[in-house]
DNA sequence: ATTACCCCTG
DNA sequence: CAGGGGTAAT
């Protein structure tokens, strides 16, 4: 094989590492500022939800196994405003008051139901909401039997010191601390009914939604994320459906898809120009999203929608949508996070991979086989194999591949001393970072090192074997010499070795031989004088090296 | 301080 | 062949 038909080897490789649009994949590793915000946005969101009135209406539809402290806290209530009536005794004990009235219960649940739908104050929990209400209602009927005992004590002392009209505005006042409870009962009889309805509505639409999200989890079961990793988990069965709920969770999936998909990839992908995964990512963030599920309601509307119907409904729509929209927002963010690692990991794969094919200087084939870079990415995407070997080479600042160290072999039959320019005419088709230059030079240095290590131990043998006049000394291509050089810098035989490379080391031979009979051995960094030397003797690069277009 | 090289080790 | 420490030149 002579230089010219191995550099069209080369060319074939130069292409791989040279042509791989380089700031445009480098830039597939910067992250994405829109994900960046809206992954903000999304924890700004979680940590909303918690405070949210309306979170337990994500949190009764979970599954019974559900074992969230905060959706037991928050049980009752919904219990009593759906049922209307206390729940067996088995399900539920005496910890709330069930001996009392089941009217008084109805009357309670109401109150806690509209307090429920109407409390906003953001900041305060959910378990406190209903705690603090338990505790009004419960003060109220304490009220009233304080009212009672002191007008039976009134009764009975004969009002005791008090003038009469004293006790007529006693009584007055009584009346008016009696009065909010009473007029607290009497406002939430009439428009009851409608927010009972619009509850129910409410609690169905949210099931319905909730109940698809849990579907497409269900129907993405690789990309289920580890059951025990969250607190609460949504997993209500219950056949009931929506289609306006679902209709705006798909809109939600859809519009955020361009943005989600780079990031829910592995590495492999990262590196491809075409943003693959077009057709899961809705699916797929949707369902990690089962995670961070805990709440459903946002601080700024999302929807167009949900701005324009001001409704209890709508609202609860939205709320819902908002869920949806922020399943997918976290899960982003999750993604993103994965997606970083992986493609660090890639980086890490893909190294071990060319410095695999680099140390294996058998293979005449281009060193990185784009069947196992291949394999490291998803099956779904389909990818030019070519360019994406190109860009991998290239992102990775790993261009040198079997064949440039073949190359860089051959190159030393020339120069034992190549300098940056030399060294970048003959690897143009390689991006030249400092690490691309300095395993260059470490190459070269590692050639010189295993050709000086050979010239001194020939020279000693000679020595040893008595030869007397340096000029006894040659190196023919039969001599031994000659075939452990060859043996290291071409391997497959395959180039014809010039002339020159036989003169240089019959002179590198007889400096060692020299050096040594003088003992100069003897002395630190003797080998110095004689680099020094051989470094002149470098010959030119035969343009085959430099040109490979031209050979 | 940086760079290049040598030397040794794995 | 790569990595790391040491050293000398710039």
């Amino acid at each position: 094989m002579n230089p010219s038909a191995w550099s069209k080897g080369m060319y074939s490789s130069s292409i791989i590492c040279f042509d791989g649009c380089p700031a445009e994949h480098l830039s597939s590793f910067q992250p994405d500022p829109v994900l960046s915000d809206v992954s903000g946005a999304s924890a700004t969101l979680h940590k909303d939800c918690d405070n949210q009135k309306m979170l337990p209406e994500s949190a009764y539809y979970s599954g019974g196994e559900s074992t969230s402290s905060l959706i037991y806290s928050s049980n009752p209530p919904r219990d009593n405003t759906t049922r209307m009536h206390p729940p067996p005794a088995s399900s539920s004990s005496g910890h709330h008051d069930w001996n009392l009235t089941s009217g008084h219960q109805a009357k309670r649940a109401r109150v806690e139901n509209i307090i429920k739908g109407m409390t906003s104050s953001p900041g305060v929990h959910c378990s406190d909401v209903m705690s603090s209400l338990h505790e009004k209602t419960d003060c109220m009927q304490e009220n009233e039997k304080i009212q009672e005992l002191h007008q039976r004590h009134m009764e009975r002392s004969g009002t005791g010191s008090m003038s009469h009209s004293q006790t007529r505005k006693h009584l007055e006042n009584q009346q008016h601390v009696r009065q909010p409870g009473t007029r607290f009962k009497y406002v939430d009889e009439v428009p009851e009914r409608i927010k009972l309805m619009a509850d129910v509505l409410k609690y169905e639409l949210s099931r319905a939604v909730s109940r698809s999200v849990d579907s497409i989890f269900k129907s993405m079961p690789l990309l289920q994320t580890s059951p025990n990793s969250e607190g609460t988990v949504e997993t209500d069965t219950s056949p009931q459906s929506s289609v306006c709920n679902d209709n705006k969770l798909r809109l939600s999936c859809c519009g955020n898809k361009e943005v989600q998909v780079p990031d829910v990839q592995t590495e492999a992908l990262s590196l491809v120009v075409q943003k693959p995964g077009l057709e899961r990512p809705d699916k797929f963030i949707l369902q990690s999203r089962s995670k961070a599920h805990h709440d459903p309601k946002p601080q700024f509307p999302f929807s167009l929608e949900s701005a324009l119907h001001e409704d209890q409904q709508s609202r609860s729509n939205n709320i819902v949508h908002q869920h949806a929209l922020r399943c997918l927002q976290d899960r982003r963010s999750e993604a993103k996070f994965k997606t970083f690692d992986t493609r660090w990991n890639s980086v890490k794969v893909s190294s071990k991979v060319n410095a695999r094919s680099v140390r294996s200087p058998l293979t005449n084939t281009v060193s990185v086989d784009p069947g196992l870079l291949e394999s490291l990415h998803l099956p779904h995407v389909k990818i030019e194999s070519d360019s994406f070997v190109r860009n991998k080479l290239y992102v990775l600042n790993e261009g040198l591949t079997t064949n440039h160290l073949k190359k860089a072999k051959l190159m030393f039959f020339y120069t034992r001393y190549p300098s940056s320019l030399v060294l970048k005419m003959c690897f143009h088709d390689v991006q030249f970072t400092r690490c691309i230059t300095s395993q260059l030079i470490k190459w070269f240095s590692n050639f010189r090192e295993f050709y000086y290590i050979q010239m001194e131990k020939f020279a000693r043998h000679a020595l040893m074997e008595g030869v007397a006049d340096v000029r006894d000394l040659t190196v023919g291509r039969e001599s031994e010499l000659f075939r452990a050089l060859n043996m290291h810098y071409n391997k497959a035989n395959d180039f014809q070795v010039p002339n020159r490379f036989l003169e240089v080391a019959e002179i590198t031979l007889r400096e060692f031989y020299i050096a040594i009979s003088m003992c100069k051995d003897r002395e630190p960094s003797w080998k110095k004088a004689i680099y020094k030397v051989i470094c002149k003797l470098d010959s030119d690069v035969p343009d085959e090296f430099k040109h490979p277009h031209s050979g």
